[in-house]
DNA sequence: CAGTGAGCGAGCTTCCGCTTGACTT
């Protein structure tokens, strides 16, 4: 055996060494192969009196990581280091990102290489990429190691530094990070929006329109009285209170009527017809984040089992790598794309150039998008497969095929109508080419559907019918866990390879929890971000990462020094903003019920009148009323509300967790 | 004198990101 070559994950391996053939041995490193040791068991005794061993970083002596291999990895690290040794040279072939090159540099270290290395890149695997990759290979950039070692120092002076002091202010086992916390503190403003909404009334009347020679009646909306617009939700604040500056209507539920019975005798006429065709590109082969909201509408399938899912198609051979943060199709399968398209719905349903998708934001385009794999696509019903497996399969496969063909087109028309002084307005549209839609379609392709007739101004139409409804502004609408994923992604908080996994460490934390398939906080989470929020208000900001990247390009670029940055970070910043952070619990003032809850000898409470009453976390905080308050404070058991069905048999517990938290009423804590 | 229980103190929890199986719910 003459070259070893080392990737990131087996399956990946397999085709590469198929490639490559005779003369190279091509073997997975797993992922990371060193870390910091994550509890004291993992310090190696020597170290264990430093007073820098919880942190695992010597913070002193220019931020000195120590780096130990996990139990879990040090069979395969003995493994790659005697291959090593017997090889000639070791090619380095993890992705081409940040984490991929600190987990070449911890190869070299682990696997105690000397000079006979060199980095090895490919951003798709077909034979000519890998074979162009292993003759242009690189020296080690020893920069962006060091920019990925700052972002691994530094999430773990966020996440260890700051959860003690959670500890300290309201129970054990709590967490904080660069991360979880940005996305807690997300969901915690909703809650508290949602809570704080006070729903305002505003009126909204329709009228039927019949055009005179047979066509399909269609709907109208009353926009304006006399030129002046009709209050509607955007009129009012959250508090409820119509905007000062307004200059909307309000409506009285007798000049509703009035209007409706106006409309209804008097018929409208057309005042101005405004009449634009339109297209609708399709959406970008899958991310990984673009998937998990994709399986999540049209499949109902959570990001975790979605990622389980996705693993499984993509070791059977199924579909590419599914953790990646790329539109960009290869050659080859926009290629394959194209003729898929075009067998099925002929040649016209594809545009004359291949459509190319980029990126953006601070993507790493380490792997090409998430789709079927291989220079021809097989189409759903003959791979074999079936269930979750088939349908997710499908989804990928109509996305990509998709992503290749023509534009929806159509015409969109917009009907401005009067009956007198009422103003009304009716929107449609008429697709003339359904494109992309024929494979590939969600509900926003749906939107104003209704055909409008050919009519032109001036000309009268009857209403034969109209009615005026009563709405209440929306309180701000929960997130999903996809897309909460989305939000977080667009922020630039996360990774392809985390998405799935933050959601299930704040739910594992009972910070949040699902009724009807959102995202809720509990009262643990809100006095969480609470605490946060006052005590280390950076943490919860999401442009904080978007710094941090910045900040760890120029150390990438060489423009600035890891120290220099750590420093500045930590010692002038962090470590003396949680030395001087209080530690009391943190309280949400509930003053329309004239209650607050905190926490109080590790337990969450509501307060009255200086009683207190452990508060059970099922209870959705949004949920509580006047009588509910009453319930709890005199001590009666509260069911929470607005789940139906809950799943009282289903215990969601953390993984590595050997017993939860029993001063702390979780989730789980069901009764 | 032996068994029980209150009280006290020590030790632990925790991050993000990259990968799959090994688990015990």
């Amino acid at each position: 055996m003459k070259t070893l070559v080392i990737v990131e994950s087996p399956a990946k391996g397999k085709k590469i060494q198929d490639y490559l053939g005779e003369g190279y041995k091509v073997k997975a490193s797993f992922g990371h192969i060193r870390d910091l040791p994550a509890k004291k068991e993992e310090v190696p005794a020597k170290y264990a009196a430093e007073p820098w061993a919880r942190l695992g970083i010597d913070v002193q002596n220019g931020f000195q990581p120590l780096y130990v291999v996990p139990a879990d990895k040090k069979k395969n690290v003995a493994e790659l280091r005697s291959l090593a040794q017997e090889a000639d040279r070791v090619l380095l072939a993890t992705d081409g990102d940040r984490e991929g090159e600190a987990i070449a540099w911890h190869l070299v270290k682990a696997l105690g290489l000397k000079d006979n290395f060199e980095r090895m890149v490919f951003h798709e695997i077909t034979r000519e990429a890998i074979q162009k990759a292993v003759t242009n290979t690189r020296p080690l950039d020893y920069a962006l190691v060091g920019a990925q070692e700052s972002r691994r120092i530094l999430d773990r002076l966020c996440g260890y530094g700051v959860s003690p002091a959670l500890w300290q202010s309201i129970g054990p086992s709590l967490s904080a990070g660069r991360v979880q916390s940005a996305a807690l503190a997300s969901l915690a403003r909703r809650e508290l929006a949602r809570m704080n909404h006070v729903p305002a009334d505003y009126w909204r009347i329709t009228a039927q329109i019949s055009p005179n020679e047979g066509c399909e009646p269609f709907n109208a909306v009353v926009v304006s009285i006399k030129g002046q617009a009709l209050v509607g939700p955007k009129d009012y604040g959250s508090d409820g209170q119509l905007k000062a500056d307004t200059t909307s209507l309000m409506l009285t539920q007798e000049q509703a009527k009035q209007i409706v019975d106006f409309i209804k005798g008097r018929g409208v006429t057309v005042s101005g017809v405004e009449t634009a065709p339109f297209s609708t590109k399709p959406p970008a082969p899958f991310t990984t984040s673009t998937l998990q909201q994709a399986a999540s509408k049209a499949l109902k399938m959570g990001p975790k089992k979605t990622m389980d899912v996705a693993q499984k198609l993509y070791e059977g051979g199924k579909i590419t790598y599914m953790r990646t943060d790329s539109p960009a199709l290869s050659d080859e399968a926009t290629q394959a794309a194209r003729a898929v398209a075009a067998a099925l719905f002929g040649p016209a349903s594809v545009p004359a150039s291949p459509r190319q998708f980029k990126a953006k934001g601070n993507a790493q385009e380490a792997h090409e998008a998430i789709r079927p794999a291989g220079k021809n696509f097989v189409a759903p019903d003959q791979t074999g497969l079936v269930e979750d497996e088939l349908a997710l399969y499908e989804l990928i496969y109509r996305r990509t095929v998709a992503s290749q063909m023509i534009d929806l087109q159509g015409n969109k028309t917009v009907l401005h109508l009067k009956s007198g002084a009422v103003g009304l307005q009716s929107s449609g549209r008429v697709i003339t080419e359904l494109g992309f839609t024929r494979l590939y379609a969600d509900d926003s392709d749906k939107k104003d559907e209704q055909p409008l007739p050919n009519v032109s101004e001036g000309a009268a139409l009857a209403a034969p019918d109209a009615k005026a409804e009563l709405r209440k502004t929306p309180a701000p609408g929960r997130f999903t866990e996809a897309t909460l994923i989305k939000a977080l992604e667009s922020a630039g908080v996360g990774r392809p390879a985390t998405y799935a996994n933050i959601i299930e460490v704040l739910k594992n934390r009972g910070y949040t929890a699902l009724v009807e398939g959102k995202m809720y906080v509990t009262w643990l989470g809100l006095l969480v971000a609470a605490y946060l929020a006052e005590q280390f208000p950076s943490l919860v900001d999401l442009a904080f990462t978007v710094k941090m990247e910045e900040d760890l390009d120029r150390i990438a670029a060489g423009q600035m020094k890891r120290e220099e940055y750590l420093t500045a970070f930590w010692t002038e910043g962090l470590e003396q903003t949680i030395a001087g952070a209080k530690h009391e619990a943190p309280a949400v003032a509930l003053s329309q019920f004239g209650v607050v809850v905190t926490a109080r000898h590790e337990q969450v409470v509501m307060l009255k009148d200086g009683k207190s009453v452990p508060l059970n976390l099922d209870i959705v905080p949004d949920s509580l009323t006047a009588e509910k308050v009453e319930q709890i404070m005199s001590g009666r058991p509260v069911s929470r509300a607005s789940s139906p069905k809950s799943k009282g048999g289903k215990k969601p517990k953390a993984k590595g967790r050997k017993k939860p938290p029993t001063t702390l009423e979780l989730p789980e804590g069901g009764v």
